[in-house]
DNA sequence: GCCTAGGTCCCGTTA
DNA sequence: TAACGGGGCCTAGGC
């Protein structure tokens, strides 16, 4: 049986509901009014109201209001759930060590108990990732300009890792940062560190932030660096496998 | 009827429950065997499997495997749901305007469809946050130093808007940046923005990161540019109405 | 485990 | 609306 949902259910109903859904590794949903109550990194309190709870087989827990994308309250997955009986109530306790977390859920009254054993293989495939903008110019360079070759993709310099760093065709090393949307003042600040740590090594170094568009704040500090702007979108291509070859050469 | 349920549901039993659901602002949530397309900012494709659906009256649409706190896809606010029946099979499309976003998720077998009519005028309470930190800090100057006192809370400066500004007892100008977590490499570049910005225009300008701990990498950058770093850790206290004065003078 | 950075980030706030 | 920065961010990838 691969779902089952009891409306209403006894205590003992939900009780049941519970057990079987967590020894089978299967996914929790509850309709319930309830209140929660969270302590960990932060530390949070939540009154009555009609919500849907979830627990996956990973530990992640989830309690939805009926508004915004966001969970209301949570707990990562590597969560360990338990319950409490009471008298006329049931509490469901989710425990995260490192760092400790508790969220605690008193369940008032529950409209619906159910779980699914879900059975998914697939994964994800997605397109238009900074990722996959960052193989697009590896292959591409000439989409940056003329004459410039990349030497290296997610290069750790000393603070922090660059994106893609290169020559153009004099010779000045160029560092790349790419933004998958719109950029930044976070973005150029980034950039900026890049250029200024390769400086202290090397002589001339550019900066170019790759992105869409910039925000107006971000152009002016980017121009008032003597930073660079490529416009330049994600391209929604299928992945084929990328391979992990990372340089060409010493610099 | 606050909420509804039906297991294994006929074509028509799905349509009256998604009808329903949508009509009176229900939380939809339906356990399913499907596919999924999505396309805008990025795009992507998800094959069969089975996943648990929540569609939110406010336009809200998430699509949960078995892993993982986050949907594998999912719609944000705002957007709007509508579905297409064919003959053997039904299709839930989500469309959000600006940007242009499109979610479409292929039933092809329903295990649960159910409703719950939540009723929830609560809203959660935070404590431990960033905020609270600044607001502590500036009722509480001294724990940075002695002799210190904030001017301007989030004060929007050239580029960037400050956490908090205030003088020494030296009469320098001080940034302080403020984190509720582990300080990283971004937020000493932040800082390194706020402080470049105003020595602009100020003679000597002290930079100071305020959180409870630093990354190796930040420690490193924080000293070799001449930065500070005090350790403070974000206040879990209730918090009492805050006021929303800025300012106590020119500087 | 820590560090670094991306994300279809989401979200609130302000000009 | 755009812009800016926080988040109990989460998640992935290195080391």
């Amino acid at each position: 049986m691969k779902v089952k949902s009891i409306e209403n259910p006894s205590q003992e109903d939900l009780l049941n509901i519970l057990s079987e859904g967590l020894s089978s590794e299967a996914i929790i949903t509850i309709f319930a009014h309830c209140r929660v109550h969270y302590d960990g990194r932060a530390k949070s309190e939540l009154g009555n109201g009609d919500r849907v709870i979830i627990i996956k087989p990973d530990g992640s827990f989830l309690i939805h209001q009926r508004e915004k994308r966001e969970p209301v309250n949570w707990q990562p997955p590597g969560s360990r759930v338990s319950f409490q009986v009471e008298e006329d109530r049931v509490r469901i306790i989710s425990v995260r060590r490192k760092p400790r977390e508790t969220l605690e859920v008193e369940l008032l009254k529950v409209y619906l108990a159910s779980y699914l054993q879900a059975e998914d293989s697939e994964e994800l495939t997605l397109m238009g990732s900074e990722a996959e903008m960052r193989d697009y110019i590896f292959e591409n360079p000439e989409v940056i300009e003329e004459g410039f070759k990349v030497l290296f993709k997610e290069k750790p310099i000393k603070h922090g890792i660059v994106d893609l760093l290169g020559r153009d065709k004099d010779g000045n090393l160029v560092v790349l940062e790419l933004k998958r949307r719109r950029a930044d003042l976070h973005a150029v600040s980034q950039l900026k560190r890049y250029v200024e740590d390769l400086k202290e090594e090397h002589g001339n170094v550019r900066g170019i932030l790759v992105a869409p568009s910039l925000t107006s704040g971000a152009k002016k500090l980017l121009e008032k660096e003597g930073l660079e702007f490529r416009r330049v979108k994600p391209p929604k291509r299928e992945k084929a496998q990328r391979g992990k070859q990372k340089t060409l050469d010493s610099f």
